[in-house]
DNA sequence: ATGGTGTGCAACATCGATTGTGCAAACTCC
DNA sequence: GGAGTTTGCACAATCGATGTTGCACACCAT
């Protein structure tokens, strides 16, 4: 019982009477490959189990050098990553792998210096989420021959899976107008009857295709779309705040529709909107470009998009597991389309180009 | 450029015309222990770097058995679990290793395999949040020579950090009854006129520790607690749902205050109570021993108890370093004291047995 | 008996870094 | 100038598992 621990495959040929390679051969399932007799396979895991042998991965690792091990990087724990974050381990864990996790902070040396050090590690694959500088790393693990791919934010030199925030932006601002249109019963022409996007970041390729899709529908809906409608000036909480406050001030009182660009900035308008009386927030007809549960239970109806997290982190595998050339493949996200009066939300998936239609259809 | 990638130390030496156990001192920086005259360590480390050259770590770790992986077992990546994986990473970073981060999804099958699969890593330290089985943990940790430590779930064999639950419920509770003189202008003897606890798990010390909180402070403000009051019947988010809805149905509407034991159970009740009107919500008391952001925003106040996820892991890696013996070492919860009209919270930590003194006191 | 074909396993080199040991050359000191 | 010390580095063993090679033996057919 107290004795040195770490059993190694020498010790387990001794107290089996064989020799390390065929212990080795035994314990790793290559035994037929190599005609040893099962007897002597089966007698040799035998003991290896009563020993409580456990193989030294490094020592593996090194010898082949495939690690067994999958990483993920995100830039921190919000709801969304740590949704991808749960799917990624059960995927991984599905293939008898490892998964690890690690956060970056949105720090793009932080990100490159992670890589070297996973690449040090013999990762075997690599997953990027909301990657900052995603054709760097790329570079990066072309060069250590580290296959990997990009999820939720495009790289040009590799396999990417993003949502499709263009049509997501499309169906929420067309639910928003419609809400508009019951709450209203009708929309007049002053600066305050139109809807507002707000929060997000330009630099981002997601900023930009959600400001696109919400612009496509503003100019099929209203005719135009006055670029002082677009506060896509940030992610921070209490910017977020500040920023509503003043459009408040601005227009003097809330717009009659708000299309909120993540849960961040949701989080942050609700912190001005909650000293707001009631009737003006029922005024107001609200889009989250994010899922969060709570969304749903506020004193008003909340559209929200939801990205399909399980659908992302799958398809990343299939593209990676089929080698797949640099590609760019949209998921599309669902709608959780809040009932005006209930607060409840009804789930609609989306189907490519569904919005083009004019109407949200449901798949087959 | 194209060259066959991944140099050692080997290739180094060569092109340094020096020993490759030279250039490993030189790299690994006990260079000056090795008596490596400066000059040659120099020219080595620049060599090094611009040929790329990155150790092979699972090379180290197979000779110095020690791998530089911290890792940290969790049961999902909830809003609490993910700030703790969030503070672990950043702490561990801090340390010049590297996080590992898993879920083992609730499941003891789980955690044991994922503990053995890291031993085979030889991990340097193993932290467990949540953990479903701590005692049979620490055995296995114990038999592989691992340092470890629990979070916020003890364990009898091992050092362990948590949230004072006791407390935090009893000043949840006192907070909710304060609310409920405010709310009714004094207390009625109905089966209404009291504080319910929902939610929870009985089978975990957490939950044990919150009923008996609350016990505690329901005795001392009413002289009594019926065993019925107590629904710690489960955290899962429908049950929940259902649960509230039943009590709901039994006393014929809501009682005056509700003790809510964590945000899964928090969301579920929404569901709920997403459907009563207005007065019946601003009739009752919420307190919730979680924190949910969004929860400040609802319809109606709630006060809420914070765990201090960034104390208890600081506190978890000193007791891993100085090398503690099993001790429980208990973290006071900051409680979010919602104003009754604004929705507005106050933060407010808590001094150990703060409760007592039937006054929340601020720390000096 | 002889050669040919299988079968079952052991020997040994190897992955890349670390580290104890040894040994020249340079440098002291009398 | 010879003994002793220091400086600077190379050699080689080692961590534990893998996989190629090769050897001994058994079995079969001619």
């Amino acid at each position: 019982m107290t004795e040195k621990n770490k059993k190694t495959i020498y010790d387990i040929a001794l107290r089996a009477g064989a020799s390390p390679s065929t212990v080795s051969a035994a314990l790793n399932g290559t035994w037929k490959k190599r005609r040893i007799a099962q007897a002597t396979a089966e007698r040799i895991i035998g003991i290896a189990n009563d020993d409580g042998y456990s193989a030294n991965l490094q020592a593996r690792a090194l010898r082949t050098s495939r690690s067994g091990l999958v990483a993920l990087l995100m830039p921190e724990y919000n709801r969304f990553f740590s949704n991808i974050a749960q799917t990624f381990s059960r995927e991984v864990r599905a293939r008898n792998q490892c998964p690890i996790i690690i956060s970056t902070e949105r720090n793009p040396d932080e990100e490159r210096a992670t890589v070297a050090d996973l690449t040090s590690w013999s990762i075997d694959a690599l997953f990027f989420v909301g990657s900052v500088a995603p054709e760097e790393l790329s570079l990066q693990c072309q060069a250590a021959e580290i296959p990997h791919v990009f999820v939720d934010q495009p790289c040009a030199l590799a396999p990417s899976v993003i949502t499709d925030n263009r049509n997501g932006a499309r169906i929420l601002t067309q639910e928003i107008s419609r809400s508009m249109m019951r709450l209203a019963g009708g929309i007049g022409t002053g600066p305050r009857d139109t809807i507002y996007f707000l929060g997000g970041d330009r630099s981002l390729p997601s900023t930009r295709n959600r400001v696109a899709g919400f612009s496509d529908e503003m100019i099929a809906q209203f005719g135009r779309l006055d670029p002082g409608q677009v506060l896509a000036t940030t992610y921070d909480m209490d910017v977020a705040t500040q920023t509503i406050s003043d459009l408040y001030e601005r227009l003097g009182g809330l717009p009659r529709g708000l299309f909120i660009n993540s849960d961040s900035v949701f989080e942050g308008a609700l912190r001005f909107l909650a000293t707001l009386p009631e009737d003006e927030l029922n005024a107001c007809a609200f889009g989250c470009f994010d899922y969060e549960p709570f969304g749903q239970l506020l004193r008003f109806p909340v559209h929200m998009i939801r990205q399909r997290h399980k659908m992302l982190v799958q398809r990343a595998f299939a593209l990676l597991e089929s080698n797949s050339p640099p590609v760019i493949e949209q998921v599309q996200p669902e709608i959780y389309r809040a009932g005006v009066m209930t607060g409840q939300a009804t789930v609609v998936p989306i189907r490519p180009g569904a919005a083009s239609s004019g109407e949200i259809t449901n798949p087959v």
